[in-house]
DNA sequence: GATGAATGAGTGTTCATTCAT
DNA sequence: GATGAATGAACACTCATTCAT
């Protein structure tokens, strides 16, 4: 038998995550067994292992592609969006509202994991650090141009405003009667808060944060996340 | 050997919770044994399972114990600070810069956990709640005595602290590199525009936080979370 | 403190025989455990194995006080009955009817440990023996007086006795919808049968066993089996 | 390694029951662990539980194994064999002689724990009542063909007859005195008495069992009890 | 004499990973 | 390349027995 066709061999890669995630998500990695993947990716131990070399392996490549998936959203919604503020509400309420809960409970099983496994670490870290990086360079270009008002350093306000995604979507995870759609807006509101957006009279004035920020901190395209997505499934 | 005394019990109860939040916190609940636990205690597998009927009923004890120092030490500050912005800043400090980084890393296990494990989560939830419900009552009297101007309900303004919280918490396990000391400023200024203290120029004027806030938001003593404590060791 | 009073001693072995045996006979030997039998005598661990040196040494002291109690029974009701018959039916009566079912278990239990543990094994076949023997001299008896009428020797004719009463209890023990009072006189009529009591028109006439045989095999007083029920409470 | 042959699963199946049983025959269910099991059929404990899913399970395929094999032997005895009582004396003579008395504990201790666990106890009845079945239908084709003259029902018989083997197997295997050789064939005399052959004298004539037997109670072809067997390797 | 907390070897069972076919 | 049976080290938990108090 020759080799795969690459298209196939991603093709199988992509099938065998699918399965990951939907196990880990319903039951958590240490919940889930190798088995209980392969039974949902109907494949055989053999042909999992000839893609992933171990458990963490998978695990590593969950991450890899949620976090790619979270950062080409970051970036989609950036190109979409009329302004800064309304891209981060879509990818807000795409991760709290839309998406169900047990998502961000992988979420948090991710990062937990990360906590303990070198490989998962430096995955999960590396990622991360590309968002954060993108994130912090939308907003020093919105500061150059002067819609954006806040002293404080880009890559401050980067990091408050992925502490309170963080926040948000631990609160999810944990607390069954969290209700992110009334918590959303007064988050993007402290958002707005913090960037100062110039032009307005304030970020707690009478306005909903929508009417207010909407046309006010327009961005700049950001780089595409696409590469990591890419790496993945190279 | 007759009857232990109570005192005793719990003596050895604490030394049992003390060497399994050292384990867990090494190296995580899933990647500790009950044996590790037993070497760490230096106690045998039969007299730890006379006190905790299982690994997760030892995590339950660990939730019930972390979840309750914390209250106590929110109640604390708030006695001790001169204002509920201080108390929170202390709180903030301690958890973020005073614990060491694998503090945080045992909180969100913890909560991972919680998302799995009935019994915990229970037990999570419930001081969660007890937690939140006291963090609401202290901002209700602020309100009433004009000091916090915010119209938001007062259990939004809880909640969406508890959220910077978690977010804090979270992304110091999480990164390394995290500095929590420079952080801490502008979170607690954000926090300082949700309760947009009255008798200021607004949260986001010329003065640090600590300036504008240590004498604007006095409050009133809390009711104490003792309880908890005792609940855990009864 | 002084040595217990023998009497003292006699009646707290009794009181952990009652309860090891309740313990037994509701759950089996091997489902026990010494601690569900404290419990049930309302004694420590430590006062338990003062009087019995481990659970083997306790199924000793229930195979000794069971058959001890068997052969007293047994003596008792040749003693009362009118004839052999009689008191082999009064006894089977007994055992098969009157005792709940789960004695026939108990029964069942014993005598497989015996198969396993030479000190039980070795309780359980000497007082077996003295059974066989006390009825094969009752045997013997009855047919020097020519009240039985078979050529078979003695000791052949209790043995066989001896299978049937098994066999009756086996299968009741392990058959729940056995029933004992229909089965009882075909098989008391079978010994009839084995015993061929003289002066009667055969074993297998029209007359129910009890009109035929009651006054037929007449009986001389056993030696008494008290002697072990004393070995044991000694 | 593929799929194995259905094949080869069934022998892999029986090479763990042989070992199964030669330990639990040597030691009894609770003194063998799982462990001595995998040893004796040199096999890993992963590959025994592909198997059999638990210890008790293993238990329940013993018991339809050695309930199967019995039944089988009845089967063929009831072909074989001259007559009826021939066939019952050959199944006797092999559990009782031909067979080491290991075998009988065995047989103990599979009714013993057939008394203490739901799945080997309905294993055990559903097959012990198909055997008793199988005999009450043999003997009552004798009644109609005029050979047997008992009064007693079919069924009554056949528990008589099966209260009589359960006996003597727990006295074989209980005893190491015990001569089946020279208890068997006054057994099979009260069988015999059981039966009331007709066109004899009686069954309690001079001539031993076998002369006065052999061609009295002629019997049908049983219906074959392979079903069991085959259920087990099914 | 009595207590009951402590011991620690041992149990049944699981599961990531390998490799003969 | 794929299969899935096999491995075997771990694991959480139990319980007969001991012995300090």
């Amino acid at each position: 038998m020759p080799k795969l066709k690459p298209e196939t061999q991603r093709a199988r890669r992509e099938q065998i995550l699918n399965a990951a995630e939907a196990c880990f998500t319903r039951a958590g990695f240490h919940q889930t067994t190798m088995q209980d993947i392969c039974n949902e990716a109907k494949l055989s131990a053999g042909a999992l292992y000839a893609h992933f070399e171990s458990k963490e392996d998978l695990i590593c490549g969950i991450v890899r592609r949620e976090t790619a998936a979270f950062a080409e959203r970051l970036s989609a919604a950036a190109t979409d969006a009329k302004s800064f503020l309304d891209a981060l509400r879509d990818v807000a309420e795409h991760y709290t509202i839309h998406e169900p809960r047990e998502k961000n409970r992988l979420f948090m099983e991710i990062g937990t994991e990360a906590t303990r496994h070198a490989a998962v670490n430096e995955t999960f870290r590396e990622l991360n650090t590309a968002i954060l990086a993108n994130l912090t360079s939308q907003i020093a270009k919105a500061k150059a141009n002067g819609q954006v008002g806040s002293k404080l350093p880009p890559e401050t306000i980067a990091t408050l405003i992925g502490i309170l995604g963080d926040g948000l979507c631990w609160r999810r995870a944990t607390d069954p009667d969290f209700d992110a759609g009334a918590l959303l807006p007064p988050v993007l509101d402290i958002i707005a808060g913090i960037l100062e957006p110039i032009g307005t009279d304030g970020p707690h004035g009478e306005q909903a944060y929508s009417a207010r920020l909407s046309a006010s901190v327009p961005h700049d395209q950001p780089e595409t996340f696409t590469k990591f997505a890419e790496k993945e499934t190279a």
